[in-house]
Formats: structure tokens, sequence, C-alpha cells
DNA sequence: TATAAAATCCTACTTAAGTAGGAAATCTGT
DNA sequence: ACAGATTTCCTACTTAAGTAGGATTTTATA
């Protein structure tokens, strides 16, 4: 589906159940003044942001909660080896990075995709920024 | 600030409105009814989850929104081929996806590189990430 | 103080990635 | 119709990445 059609539907699909809240009232389900009628605007508009607020701290907490999963399984050595992977370092510059030889940055990559069971550094960059590591 | 901090301050100030809401009818501020205060009920979580879709949405709608500037830069295929380097695939696997060759996939790859000025594919993911091109 | 885990480094490989320098087909807008 | 961009493919090459199978030294920690 393309992203015109999602926001057609999407806003689409809202106006016509704002429309239908709406017309509850005129069919007069709900009898209502023009002192509950404030206080219903005010208590829409407070949780409407309440959503916004709730729907974005779920979003930051997922996030995080991941993070802890695989953190533990990679070394403090490997989870620095891997960000400068993650920011397109070759190994020769990550070993003058870290002051330890190109071969022994080898190993430490080598461990890393075993044990984010990735096959190339790109995979295992796309892994860790899944697990929120990098 | 802690993340744990981060919570209490958000749920807690969120409790107090919350409190300070129901207190505002009790002062009779507004006199509601038992049929209205289903209505309000309804509203409410109407327009907490409305809020909710709202917010996820807008968050969708800034990532394609910076997507615009530096596409242009990047041929269709291009930007097909990058997003399969930038979930790990290799070049083998990118050419049997699109059904081209792997010579293809590594001409793509080397003009890729220099179109976003990198010197290795993990760096033009990156800067792929950065420009929200992938 | 053992001892397990982590970090360091190596050789000798194989495989993947990337470059240089083409050539031909196909699509696209004027 | 045609120029310019895109897409496709190639050979021959160099360089980087990754594997296998070690060995030694630090460093926590029970």
């Amino acid at each position: 589906m393309s992203d015109i059609k999602k926001t057609i539907i999407v806003f689409g699909s809202l106006s016509v159940v704002i429309l239908l809240l709406f017309q509850l009232e005129k069919w007069s389900l709900f009898a209502l003044g023009s002192s509950e009628n404030l206080f219903i605007t005010i208590s829409g508009i407070f949780f409407l942001i309440l959503g916004m607020i709730i729907s974005r701290y779920f979003h930051i907490k997922k996030k995080k909660k991941k993070r802890e999963l695989a953190k533990s399984s990679l070394s403090n050595q490997e989870l620095k080896v891997l960000m400068l992977v993650a920011e397109g370092n070759s190994n020769k510059e990550i070993a003058q990075e870290l002051f330890i030889a190109e071969t022994t940055v080898k190993s430490h990559v080598s461990n890393i995709l075993i044990k984010l069971n990735a096959k190339r550094r790109t995979e295992a960059v796309k892994i860790g920024k899944e697990l929120n590591i990098v």
C-alpha cells in the first residue's frame, strides 16, 4: 500500500468517527448543556494530549527494554568495536582508534557476528540498531 | 536524568492532573449527571486513542519529510540497493532479490559510495540513515 | 589465590567488497 | 526523434573482510 493511500485511510476513518460522535449528541442519546460542552472540550483536549504523551512514552520504553537483553551478551570492547563499525569505519581505522592491532579487531568482529547471529558486519549493525545497543 | 526518575515524573504529574480534573467536578464548577459522565468517559477514551494515533502518525510523517532532500541524488535502483545493503545483505543476496547480476550490484554500490561520499558500504548506510533515505 | 572470562595478538587462508574502464540496452522528457 | 540519464552487464584487478585454530596476557571475582 502506498503512503498516500495510508494517509487517506487514516485521516478519512478518523473524520468519520469524529462526525459519528457529533451525530450521537444530535440524536439526543446524551442531553448536554453549554457548560457541559465546555467540560467535554477541555477533557477532550486533555485526553488527546495524554494519548500523545503515552504513545511517545511507550515508544521510548519499548526501545529501552530491548537493550538490556543483548547488552549482556556483548563484552565492553566488542560493544565499542560494533559502535565504530556502525559509524562506517574499516577494521584498520577501528584498530587505530582503540590502539589495538587490526587482527584483534578482526577477532572482535568475528565474535560479534557469532554472538549477534549475523553473517556480515552490516547485518550486525542492523541487529545492533534493532536491539538499541549501537 | 535516569529512566526511573523520568517514569516517576511523567506518570506522577499525569496522575496529579487526572485527580485535579476529578476535583473540578466535585467543586461543582460543572454539574454533571450519570449519562453525561458516560459520554465523557467514552469521548475521553476516544480522544486518548486519537492522540496516540496522531502521535504515531506524525512520528512516521517526520521521517518521510527528510527523505525528499537526498532522494534526488540517488536513482531509484540505487535507493533499493542501499536499503538492501542496510538490511545486512551481501551483493549476491541483493542481486538475487532484484533479479540482476552481482556485477550490476557492485556497480550500483560503487555509484552510491561516490554520490554519498562514503568509503565503505557501512559508511553509506550511516549517511543514508542520517539523511533518512534508508 | 585459582580460574574463568575477556582482551590481546598471530599465521594462513578463503571469500566478499570495491575499483577501473569499459559497452550496450532502455527509459524519459522535450 | 533524440540527447541524457539510468540500468544493465562484463573482465581483471586490488583491497578489505571474515574464518580457523591457535597462544599469551589481563582482569575480575568467587
